[in-house]
DNA sequence: TTCGTTGACTTGAACGTTCAAATCGTACAC
DNA sequence: GTGTACGATTTGAACGTTCAAGTCAACGAA
């Protein structure tokens, strides 16, 4: 093909426009120790040519490939649905310092630590982002171990100071959407969560709990796997009960549309009668119908963050670490 | 951080095995070339210290970086589902050649191809993957003009000879759903499609008609835009027509879904009294109940099928163009 | 004995940058 | 008028590979 025709180089620029290759380098880098006649002929001739610096030589140099490695989630699972908002959020951020996402896409936890390593050692990546870490991560202590720059959205949930993260403040969000319920005159708040995880889900629902005790309202609710059937069943339990409540806190859009289904078999006016609140605003919401409230996860900051901590992260040796606060998003549901 | 120590180099296994450079290199990329003896130090030592190829180096003297550039998607717009699959393919199978993929979010057409342009050059990437081609598609026309290497998910649709791509025969697709409703004793066998856009909608229409034609059946349906709410309004009218479908072959799973509540509505049970084909076996399908049949794209292949061209292209000049045949995926709603 | 062949390995150069040091005027202070 | 500080530019080396051409010894055929 057209392999044959090279790009122009710095070598090129420097002899058409008559100075060194550092002068053509300075040009581009460093244009204030250029004299003002020659920077501008030799930005003259970098536009003829449309010479760009080459950046697998730039990698080389400067041992930095300007690539983070970013794990390619698996379709079939649900909770994608708000990484893929991360996914695109990351890559703008990523554009904005001058650094890209390259996928990754490993069979198992332990090949994916194995191709971590070797993408790093082999210099193709200068680090990672994690989405989605848990109690006993094995990936986060691995990197940790091995001092493989990385950075995760999701808290480091067995040793938080050991390295650098950002997450959303679930317990915040539950609780905005509790209080929001309150004020809306709600008094039968219930909760529809996940069996106890020791993260995610507990998180979220001490937020609810939290914000019952300060109404000293008597919380109530109950606890599904992360699918539509499981919250569906579960909310049915729920809205079954002697008092049934007036509204409900789901810990996520999966179980908050299968308690939009529940309520509609039952007869209820979701919106009117029973109010719901989703978690995570992910494509979801807009499938239910009314389309569901949920407590956003500010995606888009979370990598904006995560992106400047991995570029300081070069710099200083401290982890950080960073919990932002989600908003409610409010559509027909509540 | 660790940016102070350095990894091994082929020099420092070269020095450390007394051999030289190019010896250690043949031991990596060429072991046929080197003494037993010598292979079996060499090898010793890169176990030794983990040595690894430098990847900015082998991508500068090969002038070619492994890596391929994919637009990321906004998640905002539906047919993602079926793309969300493609792209997890997409890497195992850049994987399986040695290559990865990068990801770019431009936010608009000029400047996607602006970002080409300068991604190309740069030598940052070999080429690109497109998806989603249409009629009248810049980027094809640009990235031909232009001369850079790419491959497209979608066929080219204005000068289809013109570029590499591998397409799924979506005329196929809808014969073969026409086809299984006929041998399953439908008669009345109905189609809701998009409003034509001489691309995608418009095969898969076609594919319909044929098989209607040779039934020797009446095609009857309507047309809707890529929305829940108008597939559920488009199938509501042909429901309620005199002689109403018993099955409804539809042109994306969107519309499906919708047409599966509008059954519902009208207190249809689907997949007793009314069949129902989608089309992409995306995440929606398992949103329905009872799940949707579907059409599915076989995006394991046409991943496959790109790289494979993507590779071979680099070597002969001529492009080529490959449609695969989609399957049949049944589930209750059929 | 000579000479070409082969196998195992080494050397120098190149890929396209940038860093660090050197060069060369030119201007300024004393 | 001398030292020196500065600005603009150049030069050599380095980043870590691989290619192409080289060396060198061992071997076999004429």
């Amino acid at each position: 093909m057209n392999r044959e025709q090279r790009m122009p180089t710095i070598a090129t620029v420097a002899e058409l426009a008559g100075v060194s290759r550092q002068t053509v380098s300075n040009v581009v880098r460093a244009p204030h120790r250029v004299s003002p006649d020659t920077l501008q002929r030799v930005q003259e001739i970098i536009r003829q040519v449309d010479y760009r610096p080459n950046r697998s030589a730039m990698a080389l140099q400067a041992r930095r490939s300007g690539l983070l490695a970013y794990r390619c989630h698996r379709p079939e699972e649900t909770e994608n649905l708000v990484l893929d908002r991360f996914l695109h959020d990351l890559c703008r951020a990523a554009d904005d310092h001058d650094h890209h996402i390259t996928l990754v896409s490993p069979t198992s936890t332990d090949q994916e630590v194995a191709m971590y390593s070797e993408l790093y050692r082999s210099g193709r990546v200068d680090g990672f982002v994690l989405s989605g870490t848990h109690p006993g991560d094995q990936r986060l202590i691995s990197l940790v171990a091995e001092a493989i720059p990385f950075v995760s959205f999701g808290r480091n949930w067995d040793n938080p100071l050991a390295s650098t993260w950002v997450d959303v403040d679930g317990a915040s969000g539950a609780r905005q959407a509790t209080e929001h319920f309150w004020r809306a005159g709600h008094r039968r708040i219930a909760f529809l969560g996940w069996p106890d995880d020791g993260a995610i889900g507990a998180d979220r629902h001490r937020g609810y709990l939290d914000a019952m005790a300060q109404y000293r309202l008597e919380p109530i609710g109950g606890f599904c796997f992360d699918r539509l059937d499981a919250g569906e069943v579960a909310a049915a339990e729920v809205l079954r009960m002697a008092e049934p409540p007036t509204a409900v806190v789901c810990v996520s859009d999966t179980v908050a549309l299968g308690c939009a289904w529940a309520a509609q078999k039952l007869g209820l006016v979701v919106g009117a009668e029973l109010a719901i609140m989703g978690f995570d605003d992910s494509a979801l919401t807009r499938i239910a119908r009314p389309s569901l409230s949920s407590v956003r996860q500010p995606t888009e900051l979370v990598a904006q963050a995560l992106m400047d901590r991995f570029i300081g992260f070069q710099h200083s040796a401290r982890p950080t670490q960073t919990l932002l606060a989600p908003s409610l998003v409010h559509r027909g549901s509540s």
